[in-house]
DNA sequence: GACATACTGAACCATATGGTTCAGTGTTCT
DNA sequence: AGAACACTGAACCATATGGTTCAGTATGTC
């Protein structure tokens, strides 16, 4: 089950490294548009636009539904939240190893002025 | 210049596209490392390791230094701070967005029972 | 000096990506 | 019915990715 979620968080980190899509996103998150809308905004063909939308559909960020001959684009409720997740952890885990470094350079300070004890930690 | 971010983003996305990657930010996390010990960790050969190393300081999030024989690596001060920056906005747009979309069921409600108009809102 | 270690670079492989063109198919408009 | 429209699918292209092997080079160790 983690295999799910590393593979989700694969597409997702994906699916936002090209900056047409997060264009797209951020146009979607406007209003909702056709691929020929997204194609013309973009300047591309409705070809290349329809695979930026698949990987887009594929990574659960859009969904599309075709009624006619015009198929419509969403923002899904996907909410980018594991994305999110696993951002903030790594970036808690980047303070807290900076903490660390912290306390490691008060003790080398200590060790060298070793009559000064009671000096406070900047962070944590 | 939004050029220079969204390249960085691109870059920053896709070098978190990968779990192996995403691994190895972790370990750095945790303590530096030399090449050797990564790759016997994620289990592949030197020079594999070794392209992931150079995906993850071109992006910016990993710094290397050579000192003898071996290449030690660190996370960088980078703290993708831009991803998160990125992230945060689209939360909150979306998030407006479904805002919006509650104002309008809201009103369609009322001019479709145009007498009722002290009705809740339902969150969809 | 001989040998092991740690990495580097080139070459290769299969597959994916980001784009195109071109030839359909099905829908809507007149 | 015929034309215009919106999309689809296949084929192609150049480049990138994620991995490998193999043959160096430089650096430590005995």
């Amino acid at each position: 089950m983690v295999q799910y979620v590393d593979a989700r968080l694969d597409a997702s980190f994906a699916a936002l490294s090209d900056s047409t899509r997060r264009g797209v996103l951020d146009q979607l998150g406007r209003d909702q548009a056709s691929i020929s809308d997204l194609a013309e905004r973009f300047q591309m063909t409705l070809t290349g636009m329809r695979k930026h939308i698949g990987v887009l559909e594929r990574a659960g960020l859009v969904v599309t539904e075709k009624v006619g001959r015009v198929r419509t684009c969403r923002l899904s409720d996907h909410r980018l939240d594991e994305v999110a997740a696993w951002l903030a952890q790594y970036q808690q885990r980047w303070d807290e190893r900076f903490d660390q470094l912290d306390d490691v350079i008060a003790e080398l300070k200590q060790r060298d002025e070793p009559d000064r004890t009671d000096q406070p930690h900047k962070r944590k």
